[in-house]
DNA sequence: GCTCGGGCCTGCCCCAGGGGCAAGGTCAAG
DNA sequence: CTTGACCTTGCCCCTGGGGCAGGCCCGAGC
């Protein structure tokens, strides 16, 4: 190009720059400040902004980076990053966290939308309703009172725990799950029980009697049930919008002439953090008879 | 419910309210003070604000659209509507208008990171490049000078002007589409023609005639061609990410030995109006021999 | 050299949607 | 009656700028 030694000497004013990348002057000011888009040439006695006109390449990344709304201390980063894989990492890693919180938004507002316009037309067909047969097993668990905000975290912990314990009693032997003995919302909080099957019951009883009730610990054998259930994503798997999943299963249930024979529960059969926000994870069940 | 008068009558105090609708205080006297959730009562010589357990309700729809990221305004116009269908369309509006432009941010951060990483093997296959024979067509044009950032609406005004016009030239015999004769971009402008295909084309010049130059108006007979194109969404019509669209297309023509025959262009087959940010509606294309 | 219009400088107030803190008034239990 | 928890208003803070005021500065024409 005859004119690339040129582009690197021509400066130009804060206006006409602006007008080249497609930003206002008050927000090259702003960068200026923030030292994210700093001037070529600044003259000390009057103070004016001069830039290059090839700095207008990283400019209008800055405007395109900003139009994904990424806060400008996450530009920095990018920019600081350069041009190269690392900074398209950084770009990856925030988008990915927007299209999570977005998904989780998602349901939300399906949810929300049922409910508000008198909901069971428009839920009924969101949600498909199938049943299984699980067999017996033995399953260690885990109990606590807890309420609709603190759930998450507990619920990882505690099948965290479980699933490190079936190590000792022959492994995992199905797909654990949290059951509700009570409603549990932000008023009320359960209790919840985290269980994990295992393949050995004699030393599941004998992790018990060693744990003690440092944990409200409880050792079982689930008998054969037959499950209603439906599958959802991992965006669903939110309070409020999974009462949404747990609602159309009870009035699938209804439908059917069906009566719960236990507690609702949550079967998470994916592996959690291998999975992103429009994966199915966790199967929304009660058992019927 | 037996405590259904008594919790339009038991009074709770700002923060017994707040960590029943799990908001702050100072969240709830911000909605008092916007109109938007009025205390159940006032205690005029103190100012303690004090909240019926029954408003409990509306206060948990609030800050639920609040995780949203739904404006106050918007969240007063949904709580004003009531709980009934008038909201759920309020609410429905409002996240598919955040689904549109979360579709744009998509497509430009997919854009960008391309970019970013040294693009060739990503872009690559995110396009399906195919090519298509298209007849000979007489078609009716508009062409204009302009930058990028006016091009959107300058496509839908010419667009929609040359469709009206063609009703008069037979009828619309085609997808309509806008051709560059030169880079469009927030720097260089064009210029871009806008054309649309028409059966009559005696009645075709007729119209150009009449319409004399008030605007760059054209009639041609557009010779059979050969088209590589790739098919794209709604959320990918805008600039820049739509430039990942034409160079891949030029990407594939330069493997495939193909030259371009004549200036790259955006056929519009569907219905503008109608399709949402994820339907296909365009196709960017190069004439090939 | 002078002037004039437009461009540029800094600094201040504004927006949403609150968080945090200070100074001071209130409520209820002991 | 005291004490501690709770409530009130008011102020400053955050982000990413927009808008305006008052004051320099730059280049062109005369």
């Amino acid at each position: 190009m005859v004119d690339g030694p040129e582009r690197n000497l021509e400066l130009l004013t804060i206006g006409a720059f602006a007008a080249r990348a497609r930003l206002s002057a008050k927000a090259l000011r702003l960068y200026d400040r923030l030292g994210l888009l700093a001037p070529a040439h600044v003259d000390e006695a009057t103070g004016y902004r001069y830039y290059r006109a090839g700095q207008v390449e990283q400019a209008r990344l800055v405007a395109m980076l900003r139009q994904l709304d990424m806060p400008l201390a996450r530009i920095a980063e990018v920019v600081a990053a350069g041009d190269g894989p690392r900074a398209a990492d950084l770009l990856g890693t925030y988008w990915a966290d927007v299209e999570a919180r977005v998904a989780g938004q998602r349901t939300l507002a399906e949810y929300l939308r049922g409910r508000l316009s008198g909901r069971s037309s428009e839920m009924y067909g969101k949600f498909t309703v199938e049943t299984v047969e699980t067999p017996a097993q033995a399953v260690i668990c885990e109990k606590r009172h807890t309420l609709a905000d603190e759930l998450p975290a507990w619920i990882g912990a505690a099948l965290g725990r479980l699933e490190e314990a079936a190590r000792e009693c022959g492994g995992v032997a199905g797909v654990p799950y949290v059951a509700y003995y009570a409603e549990v919302s932000t008023e009320s909080d359960g209790p919840a029980e985290a269980c994990v099957p295992v393949a050995d019951e004699a030393a599941a009883r004998v992790w018990a009697e060693r744990r003690g009730r440092a944990w409200e610990t409880a050792v079982r054998v689930e008998p054969a049930r037959r499950l209603a259930y439906t599958r959802i994503t991992k965006a669903q798997v939110a309070y409020p919008q999974i009462l949404a999943a747990f609602e159309a299963v009870e009035e699938w249930m209804a439908a059917q002439g069906l009566t719960p024979t236990g507690p609702g529960r949550e079967l998470y059969f994916a592996d959690w953090a291998a999975t992103g926000p429009e994966d199915l994870v966790c199967d929304v069940a009660f058992p019927v008879s």
